[in-house]
DNA sequence: GGAGTTATTGGACAGATGCGCAATAGCGAA
DNA sequence: TTCGCTATTGCGCATCTGTCCAATAACTCC
């Protein structure tokens, strides 16, 4: 294999690393694979790795994050509380398919197992959740949403939407993937005080931003 | 070890695996492991068990089946849609321990990827939330409750629950088990039209059954 | 050009895994 | 008491796992 500088071999291992753990799950992530993946030997893994473990939550942290980002650049680019959630909603449930979603779940079942992945998992749920509360803390105050605590229905709307979405990756369609979307919207419509369908409106995304790739948690 | 009946050995053996998958997880259950706990060979169990993917589907189904019945159960007893309602969330909520929803953690991740597995999660989670349809159904005949949608208010249910939990089990604290408790009900409650704090009044199911021990999926 | 550095190789190592199989031992029927 | 059935054993097999390490090859600097 060509002889690569350090980083940009680093980083092409975490790579393929992300892409064997969405083919295989991250518990069947083997070092083997990723090598095979790379066209390279194990022993180059090791190289740069100290551990498997290491490796996989760096990859997990990678995807997690570059998600949250887009979904955060999304919401930024709003004109108002309500836009912003729209396009929230927008980047967490427009996913054409279900492996980021599937990530998800292999990270919270390894968690328990696995300290240095729970603690990554944990700060990125932490920040949606931050993401989402503000916009409901600026709903507030500037009175066009209705909300006693901030807090509490940001953790709702997020665990809603991983409850449902949860549904649609693990069990095929318990509730499908255009349930999940309209179902989440209109809890958050009822929670935040929000005439019926407001959320449902076209995409403003749509128009203003034409190159927007689907976004969101869920890649 | 003492020889015995084919089908009491059966049911030991998956009594024993279910104890494994507690303590070090569904896709780090080996037989080695589960002949181990039972204090006998490994040849042992693959003479009552064609494949360790059927045995740790069975063992999933049995435990998670036995909660549903607990629940069933509790929520049978209920006086009326709102008592049943909270008995419902009494029986789900009081966990004193979390390897219950570890191991639906485990079970939605690994769904993906072993199809037994997969059916027998998707059947019991559609049972569950058939379970609530039927009292929202009830509470809105009987008017008690205002619901457009039963099916979607109770997938809504069910995954908010499942999503607040999974924070608590997945993540330590994010959100904790009495705030879960606390927001799922306000969210239930906001839902169908009911007084706020209804669903929080201590449980009857105290009163009445006092020998009932903690209920619900999350054993 | 030569020398030094280091990315890369390929395999060794010890241990674990699911599964199968001959041998053994316990129990019921004759 | 003897016989037959089968629950149970203990180990073997092939394969896979993470990790490590000496040998090699490619690149940089003098």
């Amino acid at each position: 294999m060509a002889r690569m500088t350090p980083d940009a071999r680093r980083e092409s291992i975490v790579a393929a690393t992300l892409a064997v753990m969405h083919r295989q799950g991250i518990a069947a992530t083997t070092v083997r694979d990723v090598a095979a993946a790379l066209g390279t030997s194990s022993g180059l893994i090791h190289h740069y790795v100290t551990s498997m473990d290491e490796l996989i939550t760096e990859a997990f942290e990678l995807a997690a994050t570059e998600d949250l980002e887009r979904a955060a650049s999304a919401v930024s680019g709003g004109t108002d509380p309500i836009d912003r959630l729209r396009r929230f909603f927008d980047s967490y449930t427009r996913a054409d398919d279900d492996s980021g979603m599937q990530l998800w779940l292999d990270a919270w079942a390894e968690a328990a197992r696995r300290p240095a992945l729970q603690r990554a998992s944990r700060r990125l749920n932490e920040a949606w959740q931050s993401l989402v509360c503000a916009i409901i803390t600026d709903g507030c105050s500037s009175g066009v949403m209705r909300c006693a605590d901030p807090q509490a229905a940001s953790w709702r709307l997020i665990s809603l939407l991983d409850g449902l979405t949860l549904q649609t990756v693990a069990h095929g369609d318990t509730v499908s993937a255009e349930q999940a979307a309209r179902w989440s919207r209109q809890a958050a419509e009822q929670e935040l005080g929000l005439e019926p369908g407001i959320l449902n409106q076209p995409g403003i995304l749509n128009g203003i931003e034409p190159d927007a790739r689907p976004l969101g948690r869920v890649r």
